[in-house]
DNA sequence: ACATTATTTCCTGTTT
DNA sequence: AAAACAGGAAATAATG
């Protein structure tokens, strides 16, 4: 009852929260009682979603960061006028290569509030990730991770500071960047550094597609007493479980309701999109997957089981294996999302019908 | 309520 | 022998 075990539930939702793009929980209520029970008032105003809600700034669409630019004209009283718009005309991944300077330079004063809120969500995912990562890899469960010595001084020095913080700044901090930096778990071994992107793995064996990853059905990143408890959870050990995909469950949606969604397949959604994005931020993906040819967009699994169990948290589907993955990627040829490559194991290639993934696509924004 | 789409699951057989 | 690859078949969830 005490700390730990609430720690515990709380990162869980945190987690499945963060892999969960489009059904929202708000982060508030999971931070306060990091800090605390209820030492911070909740800004509670978030009843809708802006579409830069759910998703790493690195992600966001044009359209996305002129909404979360405009929010936060709103949120200070921002004399907009003062603003050129024409020069707001980037994507996610180029505001977040831009310096304060070049930020005050288009927006002003605002720009130094819009640079520390932008590093905010983006530090902080880092650190999320971070902790994320020891939980899957050591398939420790978060008491564990902290009572371990090393883990709680940073669990907890983030847990206070940084959380507390970004919730008092930013209260729709609920990325999706997860998907991507989440699991980026390395070897079996190596807990040093990895949320930020430090290590580049020196294993990259030309067949070994399924190394380190724990084996999927131990992942237990969900705790039990919170809706995600009985859901199907791949019992591929004993029981045979049923055909197709998983069953909903469909309770934990109480009240919110109220927040329709209006958009009906949002981007990213597919399976080969969420690969494309892999691919297209390597500095986030930790040798999940690479290259082979960027021109020819042909690219190769490098921790194939790995990237289904990213798949599988995005779509909370924790039985998710590269073998179901991997039909599904072959399902692409027909659609021509995908076109074959032979006699080379793990290697595929887009097709005509992806896009998104050429360079001169994502120079130019998605 | 029904149809369609995009997987997810399972399976048997083949190839690397 | 262990992974991947191939696809067929059927189930399921979300949408239209």
């Amino acid at each position: 009852m005490a700390g730990s075990c609430e720690i515990s539930n709380i990162f869980s939702n945190y987690i499945s929260a963060m892999y969960q793009p489009e059904e929202a929980q708000p982060p508030m209520e999971l931070l306060a009682h990091l800090g605390k029970e209820d030492n911070l008032a909740l800004p509670a105003e978030t009843t809708e979603k802006p579409a830069w809600f759910s998703e790493l700034p690195y992600f966001w669409s044009k359209a996305q960061v002129l909404e979360w630019i405009s929010y936060h004209v709103e949120k200070n009283k921002y004399d907009a006028s003062a603003i050129n718009f024409s020069c707001c005309n980037m994507d996610g991944y180029m505001l977040c290569h831009c310096t304060p300077e070049q930020l005050r330079l288009i927006f002003g004063p605002l720009g130094d509030e819009l640079y520390a809120r932008l590093h905010e969500i983006v530090s902080v995912s880092d650190e999320l990730t971070w902790i994320i990562d020891l939980l899957e890899k050591e398939d420790m469960s978060s008491q564990e991770i902290f009572q371990d010595s090393s883990a709680s001084e940073l669990g907890n020095s983030y847990t206070k500071e940084s959380l507390e913080e970004m919730k008092s700044t930013n209260p729709f901090i609920q990325a999706d960047f997860s998907y991507i930096s989440g699991a980026l778990s390395p070897g079996s071994s190596d807990i040093s550094a990895s949320g930020t992107g430090m290590s580049h793995s020196p294993n990259s064996q030309d067949s070994g597609g399924s190394d380190i990853d724990p084996d999927p059905t131990e992942v237990k990143l969900f705790s039990s007493d919170d809706g995600f408890a009985d859901y199907d959870k791949g019992d591929v050990k004993h029981g045979k479980r049923k055909r197709g995909r998983p069953r909903k469950f469909s309770k934990e949606n109480r009240d919110c309701l109220e927040t329709k969604k209006s958009k009906h397949s949002p981007r990213g959604t597919h399976l080969w999109e969420f690969i494309r994005d892999i691919l297209l931020h390597p500095e986030l993906n930790e040798g999940l997957m690479k290259w082979e040819d960027r021109r020819e967009g042909v690219f190769k699994f490098l921790r194939s089981e790995a990237v289904a169990q990213l798949w599988g948290q995005k779509k909370k589907n924790s039985s998710m294996t590269y073998e179901k993955l991997s039909r599904a990627m072959r399902y692409y040829y027909k659609r021509e999302i995908l076109e074959r490559v032979d006699g080379r194991r793990l290697v595929y290639k887009f097709g005509k019908n992806s896009s998104g993934w050429k360079e001169e696509e994502v120079l130019n924004r998605k």
